[in-house]
DNA sequence: CAAGTATATAACGATAGCAGTATATACTTG
DNA sequence: CAAGTATATACTGCTATCGTTATATACTTG
């Protein structure tokens, strides 16, 4: 490690990612929307930096972050070779959550 | 654990993938070409089985694997909402692969 | 410049996941 | 059915990484 693939492996740093995909935002700001400790946005965000996910604008005592493309366009790279497997059967991925849904009740949602 | 993205996190699953990805295989087929002990194989194998990326055809007593699709399309489908920061400048990528190639010089290629 | 706010880092304990060795299971063929 | 081949599983020790608590740094504003 750490790999781009480690980088994404974690949970909570894809939720910081997934929050930073429609817009910039402060450290402060991702601790309170992710309901996550202020180190260890910190220190996820020290991660996802240092791996090229994001990147840091200063604004006064702020650290105002977001996302940079080279990873996941890594991420796209690297599913090319398996791009030939479905292209076909695109209902096939809501079949397979449906499936993995159970399997980990934890996020489960109403319903 | 074990989310779809942890299970490619494994640099040796990915490999694994990556083998598959051109033809089917069997456990001692992949165990010689990519120089991995047979236990380790198996393992990973059950791994992959389990997250839906892989499935296994019974031949006598070998077990050929081969790729199913739909957890590369849910990674297809995570990268979705970060496809605008780049789909203009392309090239970005190669320029990302040459930054981080020197980090772990492991996979370097002749050049 | 003192108090407050925002972010980063250090140290630590807990856990997960890996490789390796040994062994079990299952199928095949003489 | 005995010996050989192919694959799976159990067990163990190691290491990496996570979250937490405590503290450090840095900037701002009265």
């Amino acid at each position: 490690m750490e790999s781009t693939f480690g980088i994404i492996a974690e949970p909570n740093r894809r939720a910081i990612l997934g929050l930073l995909a429609s817009s910039e935002r402060s450290v402060t700001e991702i601790e309170q929307q992710l309901r996550m400790s202020q180190p260890s946005v910190s220190k996820h965000l020290r991660v996802l930096r240092e791996a090229g996910f994001v990147e840091a604008r200063v604004d006064a005592q702020r650290r105002v972050y977001r996302i940079r493309p080279e990873p996941f366009m890594e991420v796209d790279a690297w599913l090319t070779p398996f791009r030939h497997f479905w292209s076909d059967r695109v209902d096939a991925l809501e079949r397979h959550l449906d499936r993995t849904a159970q399997a980990s009740p934890k996020k489960r949602k109403k319903r």
